[in-house]
DNA sequence: TTTATTCATCGTAATATTGCAATATATAAT
DNA sequence: ATTATATATTGCAATATTACGATGAATAAA
């Protein structure tokens, strides 16, 4: 059906994968990086970084938005859009309480 | 077009992006949470854990399985899965790669 | 050997995502 | 007011993902 079904889930769940799909397209890590990289930067320097049309690289700055991950403002005629840190960092340490919820069983490959 | 256009990125922000899907769907991450906390389990479990047809459970596990991130082994009848420790890590390392990348242009809103 | 049990695979339907041309909007410059 | 520039939105077309019933394969029990 396609249709996942987030009711059988936990928020905790749905709120993961959510963030996760951030990052699940290589075009939007790689606007990410981009945002990093400059720290502050306009939508026109992705348009010519990457390969992308403009309607699709704003297609994808609009989930980032959305997720809170990034934030936008209008500069003139231009955006200047950067990572929102206060989000970036909870997102690090949500990530990071999964990674390290791993307890090792000893052996290398137990099963 | 809905096909993802792979040759205009690097092959680390595919990779990262790959990685990423594992997380990105909240039957994923209940699965691998189901793993994490019993370190050991069979396909079984999760049917029954989550609310999802056995096939459709099947095929996530195989997706997992295809990243890498977890690993099965044929125990009698049923399946035993687990978390692939070398690949868990090795996976937390590149996020923590990436999330660690700001710098804090020192203003809480830098634009 | 027949019958359960467990999991994988196939086929299919439905929804989601991706990408872009065309268009809309909004500001700046002339 | 007109034109240029920059970004957002709309409306598709195409591919990807999700979900599940049905079926297959493999082992264990009877």
């Amino acid at each position: 059906m396609g249709l996942t079904k987030a009711d059988l889930f936990t928020p905790e769940q749905n709120e993961l994968a959510c963030l996760a799909k951030a990052f699940a397209h290589p075009a939007r890590v790689a606007i990410i990086e981009h945002l990093l990289k400059s720290n502050r930067c306009i939508n026109g320097d992705l348009v010519n970084e990457l390969g992308l049309a403009q309607a699709t690289i704003s297609q994808h700055l609009k989930e980032l938005k959305n997720i809170g991950l990034i934030q936008g403002n209008i500069e003139g005629v231009s955006m200047s859009y950067c990572i929102n840190t206060k989000k970036w960092n909870s997102v690090q340490q949500l990530f990071n309480t999964m990674f390290d919820r791993i307890t090792n069983c000893g052996i290398d490959d137990c099963c």
